[in-house]
Order: structure tokens, then sequence, then C-alpha cells
DNA sequence: CGAGCACTTGATCGCTTTCAATAGCTGTGG
DNA sequence: CCACAGCTATTGAAAGCGATCAAGTGCTCG
């Protein structure tokens, strides 16, 4: 374990995230600046990508696979207080140590910069500087959001609200004909559900089990997930009915 | 009630918040610009600023009071999701609806601008996108942290956090010597506390009871408080003793 | 085949909620 | 001046939901 992470190369004309990450506002020039800087790392599933406490001598975009924010007690309870998808960014310009301990869920890769040239070329870049506004601002209101899930809703509740916008993701990167049923498979295990949930991995599992006896949900295996009505679903999860994912 | 909103003239440089707000980067030509478009606002304590879902005609700064940003689940469950403090931005440059219910909880004083001419010179004011990205930041730091509060802390723990919050932003507004006693009101309800904690408010006035039972808190009617020991609060909050705050 | 891991399910416990009654305070009006 | 309404807060008793403790299943990998 703990492999030393593995460096490739890639254009960023053809970067899967060029469209939604930090620099998707960048033009050409831009973006050759940042691409003189840039330099992959790859981790594996279970790895910690980074310490909370430590010192972040770097930034970066999730390119592709999962990766988590957590903290953790010193009795150790532990709280995923954010779940880093492919396009999101990780650390803060301007701070040295990082809040939370980032961990991979999955194989991840990450378009990495080191952080005082990133942050010079922020500084002369409104393009970088707007677009990472939008993104933080964009992570703010996704914790407000989980706010309500944490201090308000019921575990059957909570998992409902996770199953929907796990699914709601998955359906915005592949645009599959919009039907009211929705396949994927869950990127976390029940312990890592729990934490992101404020429960047990023994209350996931019941209220898992019981949304599938009611019909709420199939499952094939232990992940892979069948929604047959999502408008029920987002019922369960307390949310106003069928609102929200179509605006 | 529903009194007229008041309109005052002050000038930004005698400004309480000049030098924490969205502006505190601004120099004086940048300043005459803000100066332009501001105006003011005052709202009487109950009153809601600005409902979920409305459309938002202007942003700004709250300048004197507090207000709450809550959300509401259709059975009326709530949740607040933010705390604004004196210098704290409002609205979202950007986006024309609300996402929160806006509710002032004490007598509170804005510093308003019309959204249009407020982005329009943020687009060509980068100290104005970089302060305000910076304060963006703070509050995501700020919500992930509540989120461990909400999601795994036990009730009397999330009291006892909630009191070391109020307790060291009222010592940061008024350094009168670094004693481990702090004296303060609290500016909430038991009601808003609960909706803070995502408690009841039985389950809030149970364990301000209970601390004040053991000694952890002193009360002069019900909502003066004296916190003789703050290493003891801390620890009852369930953080590292007494690091943290200073750092 | 056995170890290890992720997950499920059952039984019981206890914390927080719910329901309910009461206290204290403020402002209003007879 | 006191009675009363309305509000905030406290406290008690009972109920319920999720946590905890404890087996047991199924799968993968060596």
């Amino acid at each position: 374990m703990n492999a030393p992470s593995h460096t490739v190369a890639h254009s960023c004309t053809d970067c899967p995230i060029r469209h939604r990450a930090v620099c998707a506002n960048c033009d050409a020039a831009e973006l050759a600046e940042l691409e003189e800087i840039k330099y992959y790392r790859s981790f594996e599933a279970g790895q910690t990508i980074i310490w909370s406490g430590d010192k972040m001598g770097f930034v970066g975009s999730v390119v592709a696979g999962i990766a988590t924010l957590t903290q953790t007690m010193e009795d150790g309870r532990t709280q995923m207080v954010g779940l880093l998808l492919p396009s999101d960014f990780v650390g803060r310009p301007g701070r040295d140590g990082a809040a939370y301990d980032v961990i991979a869920t999955t194989d991840i890769v990450m378009c990495c910069f080191r952080k005082k040239p990133f942050e010079d070329l922020m500084a002369r870049t409104p393009h970088i500087a707007h677009r990472l506004l939008q993104m933080t601002l964009d992570e703010l209101d996704a914790a407000r959001e989980w706010m309500l899930v944490l201090g308000r809703k019921t575990a059957r509740e909570k998992i409902a609200s996770l199953l929907s916008i796990i699914a709601r993701r998955d359906a915005s990167l592949k645009p599959s004909g919009n039907s009211a049923t929705m396949v994927f498979d869950l990127p976390l295990t029940r312990e890592a559900m729990a934490d992101y949930l404020g429960l047990t991995l023994e209350t996931v599992s019941r209220q898992i089990s019981a949304l599938k006896r009611d019909g709420v949900i199939q499952l094939q295996g232990k992940r892979h997930v069948t929604i047959p009505d999502m408008g029920r679903l987002m019922e369960e999860a307390g949310d106003d009915s069928d609102g929200g994912f179509l605006v």
C-alpha cells in the first residue's frame, strides 16, 4: 500500500474536466500558463491525499475518481464535510495548512499546481479568480443544503437525500434520456455513507434495506442501485416532490 | 410592525466595518465608487429581510445587528444555516433568486448595493472580488465546522460549541484582556439556538440548565452568560481543549 | 479452505423528542 | 392597581428513534 503516486502527461485541450474545473473560463493564453505549472498525481483508493493540519504545498483539481473531506474528533467520531468529484477543487489559496483530511475513496487522478505559482497566476488572471469564486459559492450552497439534512432529517430521509444527490449528479454526467428511472453504482461504502450522514453504518444498512423492501429502490448486489421512480425518492427525502432538479 | 425601512447616510471612512467587510481591501478611488452606489436600510428585530426564492435586487453587508440564514421544509422543520454578524456579506453575485430566508434577529442596519451595478464594479475591481473570495472561503470553513457539530456531537456538546463560538466572537470584537473568564449576552432565543443546533427548544433549555448546574456556565437572567473557565467549556464542546482560538 | 472485509440483521439501551403543565416577564386595558 | 393575554423559558413524564452490542452472511483473495 501507499504506492508512489504516478505521473502522466495530458494536454489541457483533451482534459475531461476542461469546461467545469477552475480553468473553465480560461482562454488559450491563460491555459498555456497553467499548462506550464501543472502536473498530475495519482492516488490509490484508501490513500490519504492530505492530512488535516499538514502544510499544503499544492492546490489542484480532481480529474477522475472520488475523494472525501473529513473531520475527526479526538475520540474517533468522524464527519464527512465534502465529497470531491471530478472537476472539484482542492486546497485554499492563501492558507498554508489543510483544514481537513482529504482521502481517496476510489483510485483518483489529480491535476496539481504548486501553491505559490498558482496564487501568483490567480492574482493576475481574473478568469481563474472569478471561476474559483463561483465554485466556492456553489460549495457553500451544497454545505448549507447538507446542514439541513444533518440537523433536521430522519435516518430514512437522510439516505433518500444522499441517493437522490448521487443519482442527479450521475444523470448530469451521462445525459441518457430523462426518464424517471435511474441506475448507478454507489461510490461509497456503508461506513462512508454513515460518516456523511451523521449515522452509524448499521442504521445506514437498515434504512437501505427498508427502502428496498418498500420498493423505493432496487439493489443488484451491494452497490448497484436502480431508482424506479425518482419522484418517489424525492418525496422520501423530504424535498419538494419533483421540483429542484428540473430547474 | 413591518415598519418601513429607514435610510441614514454615512461615510465609508467612518464605517465600523470598513476593514472587515467586502470593501476591506479597497483603496480610496474604489471606495468612492462604492460610496456612489451604496444605500443603507434598517430592519426591525423579527422582520424577514429576504424570502427564499424571491428575486434579490441587491447585495450588501451587515453593518450592525444580527441576522440569520434559515431553510424550512414543507412540514415546518427549520434549520439555520448561517449566522450573519456585522461585516458579513448577504447575497450572491451572479444569481437572481435567494436560496434562503434572511431574518433579522435583532434590529439591524445593512449597507446595500443594487446587484447589477455591484456586479459591474466587481468585474473591474479585483480587490472586491478577491475579498469576497476570502470571505466565502471563510464561510465555507465555518459551514463545515458546523456540519461536524450537527452530525456528530451530543446535545450537551452542541450547546457548549455554540456558547464557545459566541464567546470567542465577542472576545474578538472587544479585546478586554484575555482572562479565562468571559461574559456576554446571548443574541438568540432558545428556539433560534435549537434551529441552529438541530435540536428542540426543550432540549436546549435542559442542556443549558445542566451546564449551569455543573458550573460550566453562570446565568444572570435568561440571556446574560458568564463563562468562568473557557478551557472547561471547550472540553465540554469536544474540541481539543484550549487549542484553536489562540492560534 | 480459511482469513478478512463489507454488509446485514437482531435485541436492547439510552438520548432526544414529544406532549404537557407551569413559571416569569411585559404590555394592555378595565 | 390588578387581571389577563401573549410570549419565552423551564421542568416533568413518557415515547420513539437511532446507537450500541452482538451474531451471522456472503464475497474476495491468498
